[in-house]
DNA sequence: CTGTTAGCGCTTTCAA
DNA sequence: TTGAAAGCGCTAACAG
């Protein structure tokens, strides 16, 4: 059937015929090869122009096996840490003239598992996966294959492909030893799921400064977040803590695993009356913009976002260039900084 | 050159040959066509299994001349607001199965143009596009060719495309006259480019609400953003307020282009220790989500956000299905309320 | 400098 | 139920 609603695109060789000449004549023409006469190839770019040709990658990337696009999967692509992250990452690839197809997998190992399948189908030319880490099988596959990937901001110890993260465990250490030296008798932790690398991470960070000061680690003073919300981090930091007041649990500071927790969180202690920091100090994680703009501005953990986003690209850039099997995988690991604010 | 680093994909062909049958079986077998035998069919899965089978998209869509694929062009990713759009687009898409790639024109016209091309290269089935408005050439073409395209979060009156968009003179309307009632009586507005439908309506409500109050409208009451500032719109509407301040203009209400810039603006206000709302009334626009967590919480007008997205899905996607030759565009026009807080 | 030819991987007639 | 052959639009090798 005849689509009439859709102008059937100029090929190649409508302009041949148009200006007489064979379709390859014309490939060379719109491609800038050499071997063409000047004034051939301005007769067929006049007529390119005026019949509105637009060129068809798809057949373009089946002839040379290159789609210069790499696929992005995020697990949440509202949360402002991947936005930024982000911008580092679309930053690179118009440096490289390369193009992204990004994606959310809305923190579903499901989902990112059929993600890395729909950006194979499309051939991209590698991939940078925020993982999930709830399943490996998916990432195992793609390392086997020698596919180009490089795994973001999560830790992958002993394994055989690139990865970039932030120095969790001193995040972590350095948030809480800062709790305690404000003169934090009880610090909670509120994080994310244990299983992947960031939140074991800063959780590791909070037990080895809770040690080292000689405090005591109870296992019940770290929340693990209850993911069932729609907008999820702010709403579970502020069901955590409405919760734990309503246990009359004791505390005088929460370390939180994001900035989000933690908005959460003090809005929640705000609305009992709780001052911050005079009762309660709260340190949260990542330095997101809106972190200096809420009342109390935010303690926090500044990550190096756009820095991560970047050099991710380009760690991957370098693997998909690399023409022999290297096993030299790279392991970057980005510092971490304590911002203080109010809140802490 | 042959590369080393990652394996050549399977095709058709070499699961034909394994099976020892002929290519198109296997292309039956896998794509669940009719007329085959479910043994043959079965053996050929296995070996596609084995041999680690991903199917090759451009040539699929280079043959069947669909891709089930929009693009989606906005301004800006980092701003929440176009996020939450954006989260409605991609619900909607996964429902119909459709896949996005989205690209940020940073608010250049350039890009603007650059990606349009880009996404018809692609041969996308259709586009989703946050129009800039400094320019139009580029949106007359695919309109002109009848690509499937629906405009989303501005107007084109008398344009024959379909859109979606907001009540923007009412948002600006409802936002001054609240203002007005709560006893401002010297209103400002910051707002961003005035070349834009968004801008332009809400800057015509606020010129409406301040007439009708028998309020005369100074030109120089309304501020245009400066947008050289990374992460602009908080920062401009910071410094914005910082030069009126400094400047000694006299106010006691703002209304702002949207929440971003209020936050800027709040920001500014409080380090000259001005009180809000007792000394100045701020009414934001977008509702985003930090809007209830800031201090003083956000007056603002609540735009439908995710509606916005989710309705331009399904709009486009009607007109990419429609098969005859339609000139009945649609023009959606979303509903905006105010959200009282405490900024005003 | 230009044309002919083959083929990327897949789908789709049309025969068998 | 299956196979052979053509072709989507483009590029590249090779002749001329």
């Amino acid at each position: 059937m005849i689509k009439l609603t859709q102008a059937k695109f100029v090929t190649l060789k409508d302009i041949a015929e148009k200006a007489g000449v064979s379709v390859n004549t014309v490939s060379r023409a719109l491609n800038n090869k050499p071997d063409i006469n000047p004034k051939t190839k301005e007769k067929i770019e006049k007529i390119a122009d005026e019949l509105g040709y637009v060129k068809n990658s798809y057949a373009t990337m089946l002839k040379s096996q290159v789609s210069n696009t790499i696929g992005v999967i995020v697990p949440d692509s509202s949360n402002p840490f991947f936005s930024e992250v982000f911008k580092g990452i679309d930053r690179a690839a118009k440096e490289k003239d390369y193009q992204i197809i990004m994606m959310n997998s809305e923190g579903l190992y499901e989902n990112e598992e059929q993600f890395i399948r729909t950006l194979l189908e499309r051939r991209v030319d590698g991939i940078l996966l925020f993982p999930m880490q709830k399943s490996y099988e998916d990432i195992k596959e793609l390392i086997r294959e020698r596919f180009p990937i490089v795994l973001v901001g999560r830790e992958y110890d002993g394994w055989d492909v690139d990865q970039i993260y932030s120095d969790e465990v001193k995040g972590g250490y350095i948030a809480t030893k800062y709790l305690i030296e404000k003169g934090c008798k009880r610090i909670k932790m509120i994080t994310d799921e244990l299983y992947n690398s960031a939140s074991f991470g800063r959780v590791e960070g909070y037990k080895k400064a809770l040690k080292e000061k000689g405090k005591k680690v109870q296992d019940q003073d770290i929340k693990i977040c209850d993911k069932i919300h729609e907008g999820y981090h702010i709403q579970a930091g502020y069901d955590e803590v409405t919760k734990m007041l309503k246990q009359k649990e004791i505390f005088d500071g929460i370390f939180c695993y994001n900035d989000l927790i933690a908005y959460g969180a003090i809005k929640a202690l705000k609305e009992h009356g709780i001052r911050i920091p005079k009762d309660v100090r709260i340190v949260g994680y990542d330095d997101i913009t809106f972190s200096s703009l809420i009342e109390p501005e935010l303690t926090t953990i500044r990550v190096k976002k756009e820095e991560m986003g970047y050099e991710a690209f380009n760690m991957l850039y370098k693997r998909i260039k690399s023409d022999r099997i290297s096993n030299s995988f790279v392991k970057k690991i980005l510092d971490v900084e304590l911002i203080i604010r109010k809140s802490a």
